[in-house]
DNA sequence: TTCGTTGCAAACATTTTGCAGTTTC
DNA sequence: GAAACTGCAAAATGTTTGCAACGAA
């Protein structure tokens, strides 16, 4: 399938400048941010770069399983380049995507299930929604 | 919001004829479908029903809570009249979005993220992600 | 010269919406 | 008659793809 050349990710040649900006992107911010969102943060180092590209170097990290989707939130995928399982967070008010590290992730439910079902997991996703706390605090300022 | 007069759902008139045939579809079934799967699954009963009107129903159910969304498998949202919190599992090869009912939901997180957070939290989802055990039998059969 | 990456625009797929026709109250 | 439900077609939205240009090996 994949019989592309493996390239160290330092080495930020000017072939793989963009793709590389993407991955750095995607490493260096919490936010799960949408591929529009890694476009537009792209912008100011990278004003060129077109949104097919971002998504393109989405898709390929995606199927290379260094990077992860972790929620569509209105129909729009967030991704995270922290591939550990862990739990998150989406606020339905403003469509953030948080972790929440301090809850602990199941890990001993995938052997379970597999035991119990006969099926092959790969991945387990924990995912609350509800209202985040900035969120909860600007509608108490909207009431009084 | 919500001015709509509220009609048992036990009546159904010629007027809601096709909304609760939707939502009867919807409840009768465990596959967890998408609006095109529960407008085919329909056809046969009113091959005149729209794709529009699934989407428009669906949408309203939602708002109500007496469904909810369970997924988004490969851009398509999976839809669950079951509302209790459950386990679902996704096959990544043939796309099937089924139950986990041996798993038990670990519900006591939600309060511990709501104290540990200051968010609220409304609603909470585990779902595994693999090969079903069909889709597995199905790869060895083509191996052999 | 061969292969991989990119920008652009077009294509694609899912979902939403405007409007007219019909039914219910 | 007013309000609500639906079918149809068009629009809107997020994502993918074909192609030509460019750069690296």
């Amino acid at each position: 399938m994949d019989t592309e050349r493996q390239v160290p990710m330092e080495q930020s040649t000017k072939q793989f400048k963009k793709r590389n900006a993407i991955l750095e992107c995607l490493r260096g911010t919490d936010t799960h941010p949408s591929a529009d969102m890694v476009h537009q943060m792209l912008q100011a180092e990278h004003p060129d770069i077109s949104l097919a590209t971002v998504y393109r170097n989405l898709s390929r990290f995606r199927n290379q399983g260094i990077i992860q989707c972790v929620a569509t939130v209105k129909g729009i995928e967030r991704f995270d380049a922290n591939i550990n399982p862990h739990v998150h967070f989406i606020c339905s008010s403003c469509d953030a995507v948080v972790d929440m590290h301090q809850i602990p992730m199941p890990q001993d439910l995938s052997t379970a299930l597999e035991n119990t079902s006969g099926c092959r997991v790969e991945s387990c996703q924990l995912t609350f929604t509800g209202i985040c706390s900035s969120c909860i605090h600007n509608e108490k300022e909207k009431v009084s």
